[in-house]
Formats: C-alpha cells, sequence, structure tokens
DNA sequence: TTGTACGCGTTATCAA
DNA sequence: TTGATAACGCGTACAA
C-alpha cells in the first residue's frame, strides 16, 4: 500500500485556507489572486503533493482512461494500432487499458464488461475472428458510451469506425498482378461476415471484372485463421485443379507466405511459375525470399484517428448518436514476389 | 458521460435497508441472513447494478489495476510478455495499463509518472535501451509501490525481477556453433550496462573459453539498436577482416537477420561459408531462408511470472522489502543457419 | 443480523 | 476572491 500523502486539505489546514481554494488554487480553474495561488503552489511542491486522480474521477465521473480490445497483439498490425492510439491517448491526458481477445467472441464479451466495470470514458474494438454479433455491446449502447470500431467490423453494420479502404486494397494488389501479364489469379481469403475480408475480396472481383475476366469459384478459397497453415492448406487445393493460377492474392501475410513456402515446396518458382502479393505488410514480409509483395495498412494513423475520434464523443455527448466513419487509403507495395515471369 | 446507474444506495432504499447491509450482502463479507443477501441479490439483477469500482478503488486506497512499461510492443518477445501479463492479471481480476517507452529515457520516465497518477497497485518494467539509472523510480520506491522489472534490467542492481538465463542462452548458442566443427566465432552485441546484452555475451565468452579458445576483440562487434540495419553494418566491419569469422552469434534475431542479408549479398552462403545464430525466437527466424537458428525465451510464461510476483508483493507488504529472482531457462532452436559446412 | 455515521479526496454550487 | 457544504459510491468501525 502506498505510503500515505499530502491530499489538498493538508494543504488547506497548513495555509488556513478552504479546501476548495486550494482546489480551485490547484486547478488554475476560477479566479483566484495570484497570491494565494502562489503559496498553494508552493506548499504542493514542497509537500510532493500528487492530485487523487480516483478522487477527481469519481467526483467528475470521468477516469481520462480508454479502453481498447483488439484480437491480439503479437501481430505488426495490431501492435502498431495499439502505438498509434497510446501516443495519441496519452497526448491529450488518457491512459490506456488494453485488452486482446485472442480472436475468441466470449473473451471478447468479458474484455467488454472489464472495461465496463474499471469505468472508462470510451472504448475502441476491433472484432475478432470469431465474432458475429453486437449482443456483447448491448451494455456499452445502454450506458451510452463512446464506442468506435477500428479496422474489422461486421459487414453492413452502422457504428462510428475507422477503416482501411479495404476493396481498394485488394483492387490495387490484383491490378498489379494483372499488370504483371497474369490471367489466372487466385485469392486466398478469410471470413466474409468481417468487412476488411469481404472487402479485400470484392476488390479482387473489381479489377478481374475490369480487366474482363471472370471471377472463377475453383479459384476463390476461404479460411478462417488466415495462418501460415492454413496458407499451406489453399496451395494443396489450388495445385489439384485441372489448371493451376499463375498469380495469388492472399488476403494475409501470414497466408501468403505459408503459400510461398507450400509453392517452393512444390518445385514452384515464385515469381516465375506463380506471383504472389499479400496483404498487411508484417514485419516479415519483406524478409522472405522472395520478399512479399503486399499492402500497407496506416497502421499507426488509424491508431490515431480512432482516438481522436472517440475523444470527440467522450467530450461532446451530442456527437454519440450520428455513427461516423474515416477511411484511410492503403498502399501497395511492389516487391519481388509479384514480379514478371522471367523469360528463360 | 454514461446514463445514471443503480448504486448500492437505490437498492437500500427500494428494499428499505441500509445502504451497508447491502453492501455487505453484495460483497458477501460478513454474517448476513440468507433472506436478505437473496433479495438484494436479485433487486441487483434486476436493476442491472454494476458496482463502481472507482469509488470502492477511493476508499480501499487500490485500483485493483497494475501498470505496465515496455520499450515496444511490434516485436514479437514483448507483444507475448504482455500476453501473458494480461492473461494473470485478468485472471486475479486487475486490469493492465499499457505504456511504451519506446526506448526512450525521457519517454519512460514519463510512464511512470503516469502510472503513479493513475494510481495503479504495482508496476511492471522492462527498461528501455537508452535507460542508464533508476532515478524515475525514486518516488515509486518513496511511495513504497510494488514494483517488478522484467528482462531487462540494468546490470548489478538489486531489485526484484524475472528474467531469463541469458548467459546461459549465449553459452547455448556458441557451444552448439563450436559443435558444428567453427572455430573463429564473432559475436554482435548489444549495449553493455544491460543485463541481457551483456549476459549473452559472457555466454559466448563461457563458451569459447571452454573449448579453449580466446576471445578475440576483433570479432565482438557491439551496436545500439540491435536493428536490421546494425547487422548489415557489423559484417561490413568483420568481413574487412583478415581472416573472416566461419560463424556468427547475435544476440537479437533483428541484427541476426540483418547480417543474413547482408553476408548474402557478399555472395557467402549461410551456413557453409558462415554459420548463424540468432537469440530471441522473432516470427520472422523462422520465415528467413535459410531458418535462423535461434534461442527462445518463454515469453508468456516471463509476463505470468512477473506478474505472480507483483501480486505478491501487492497483497503483502513486507514481501516489498526484499528484492526476489525469478529465472527462466532459455531453449536452443537448431534451424538451418547453423547447419554443418557441406562438403563440396 | 442490521443500522448509524463517517471518511476516502475531489469538485461544484451557493453564499458571503 | 474566498468559504462552507454537499455530493460522488462504497466500506467499515461501532452501536443497536
Amino acid at each position: 500500500m502506498a505510503l500515505k500523502h499530502a491530499s489538498i486539505s493538508d494543504i488547506a489546514k497548513e495555509l488556513n485556507l478552504a479546501v476548495s481554494t486550494v482546489s480551485r488554487a490547484l486547478s488554475g480553474h476560477s479566479r483566484i489572486s495570484e497570491a494565494t495561488r502562489q503559496r498553494v503552489w508552493q506548499l504542493a511542491e514542497q509537500l510532493n503533493y500528487q492530485p487523487n486522480h480516483l478522487a477527481a474521477a469519481l467526483r467528475k465521473g470521468r477516469s481520462n482512461t480508454l479502453g481498447v480490445i483488439v484480437p491480439n497483439i503479437d501481430g505488426h498490425f495490431f501492435a502498431l494500432v495499439v502505438k498509434g492510439v497510446e501516443a495519441v491517448a496519452n497526448q491529450a491526458g488518457f491512459n490506456v487499458m488494453l485488452c486482446q481477445s485472442n480472436e475468441d467472441y466470449a473473451h471478447e464479451a468479458k474484455n467488454v464488461e472489464t472495461l465496463i466495470n474499471a469505468q472508462v470514458d470510451g472504448i475502441l474494438v476491433s472484432l475478432a475472428r470469431t465474432t458475429h454479433d453486437f449482443k456483447h455491446f448491448e451494455k456499452v449502447r445502454q450506458r451510452n458510451m463512446p464506442l468506435v470500431f477500428f479496422d474489422r467490423i461486421l459487414n453492413g453494420s452502422d457504428v462510428s469506425a475507422v477503416v482501411v479502404d479495404d476493396q481498394h486494397g485488394g483492387y490495387l494488389a490484383t491490378r498489379h498482378l494483372l499488370a504483371q501479364g497474369r490471367r489466372r489469379i487466385a485469392h486466398l481469403g478469410g471470413p466474409q461476415h468481417l468487412n476488411i475480408y469481404k472487402d479485400r475480396y470484392e476488390g479482387y472481383c473489381q479489377a478481374l471484372r475490369e480487366a474482363g475476366l471472370p471471377v472463377e469459384e475453383d479459384l476463390v478459397v476461404l479460411s478462417k485463421d488466415m495462418s501460415l497453415a492454413d496458407g499451406a492448406v489453399s496451395i494443396r487445393q489450388l495445385l489439384a485443379l485441372p489448371q493451376r493460377p499463375d498469380a495469388i492474392f492472399s488476403a494475409g501475410d501470414f497466408t501468403a507466405v505459408g503459400a510461398l513456402q507450400a509453392l517452393k515446396e512444390h518445385g514452384l518458382r515464385v515469381p516465375h511459375d506463380v506471383a504472389l502479393g499479400g496483404f498487411g505488410n508484417e514485419t516479415f514480409s519483406s524478409l522472405t525470399e522472395p520478399q512479399l509483395t503486399t499492402i500497407d495498412q496506416q497502421c499507426e494513423e488509424m491508431g490515431g484517428a480512432a482516438v481522436r475520434l472517440l475523444l470527440e464523443m467522450v467530450q461532446e455527448t451530442s456527437l454519440r448518436l450520428t455513427p461516423r466513419k474515416i477511411v484511410l487509403e492503403p498502399h501497395l507495395l511492389m516487391r519481388e514476389s509479384s514480379g514478371r515471369r522471367q523469360e528463360a
């Protein structure tokens, strides 16, 4: 337990002032004579006074703390988003309480409870892959607690959110592969109830359509976890087709690298035999051989934008009613894995 | 602002009870008639009562929140440690407040202030690379706030901490390279004021000594950031030597992979010409070509152990006086980069 | 078993 | 400009 500490009333007693006066002197809010203000500050300094934020929070009904729920933190993406969140939040004088859902719905629901109990002033969420509904946010809405989503949301949901233009990202990646002369382009996708995977897929379709190519069902392989292993499995499936693809656009870097490894194991050369593009710009993406072409999302920027949006809602109750969306632009990072076919 | 909410006094009024009775009924502390307890719980449920933790915290002088300061979160290591921290903390009913120092001393000091202000019940820290003293923890000690370090601490400091046996890790890696028949083994190390880099270096020396080999100054290259770029720079320096090394033990995976890339650029084959071992088992380490031999630390376990140690100190004041250390065992992960020289 | 009364440290309101 | 006082919601001695 912390040692007993100097409080506002200690200062008041010492200076023969009322606590309210001291409080105002310290917060610099109301009009206060320069003389007493100085006396107060000086003694505060001397006693090494530290404001008790808990008490202030109780009184004001505001904890100056923001809650963040992410699926995980060991990938590059969410780690960077959280970094952005923290930077902007701290800047604004808010603390960040972190929760990981481990891609699990039940865990996510528990996280929400936790943050409500902790009395955070607002919540930032990116959904777990296993989340199909918003039930667990009911209490948050009831309390009229500010809530902002980022990156992963449910398709067709009307909520405040900061997202990347995933469709455009998928479009960019696929168009790039087309530009390299590829015609049979496969897609490795994720759970379609999540905006990000659905939109990336749509972008893929859009690019094909634009090139006058059909979307062949056989060439679209969806997986649940978007893991390394999923990539390998998908490749096995694709290579069993009568005619194999000459390029692959994966909606995630992990799956893309899993695919890369599997392709090599099957004796296929990347990009010569099969060109490859991923999504997400994970750390390892530039360390594979060949280096992986991928889509960069503005991770830190996303975190910062989400916090700013949330803080506006925290400060202005009226803004909590109408959902607002912020859309960031993704960028194509051309690297080796999608190069042109070499004329042998 | 959250909507007005049911408090224990609301329940009390409704039931014609005293708040204290309700309080006890809910917390199940004192003796309470089964009848009233049931009535209270039922109404609480009905009114969707949520305890106000802020008020409880103020009253009890305990926030049930733990603070964590890490240098960053975008590497694999700290991400996993934080995951472990969160799991165990939540399990025990504690929240986690996260701060990143960005490897910067000043930032770290600010983080400490932040956490003190937030009135956390205890602090977990892994030092920034630029931290050379403990000054900024003075206030923490003054308040007798529980403080536990993990992974990175200052050499020779007498504090409570959970660390990996880095010396043994360095020893394992180096001995492994020796066992592959290498004799001129270089070392890429980090700032020696931090235990982890110092100890890994010591382990390297120990293995060489044991093999009857000298530690050649020329073969030891230290760098500040342990980044990818540092690895490349170090390689340039090593290759400028009259006789180049036939193996390298790097105290970090990033540097190791930077070295790997540089070696390849110089036309050297890994492991044939130069065998390579890293430290830390980053995600990308198994995705490079060749796959990187490295040392695995028990990240999540470390986070969990640190929280447990901290919580003991939170609950039992007397335990805060004598520093305790917990040492985890590292494991060697043999992969391709350290294979035997192939007889051509 | 239950009720009374007070304090945790702040801030906000009203009066002086 | 300052002071007195009442909350914020909960926990806990002490009394009944």
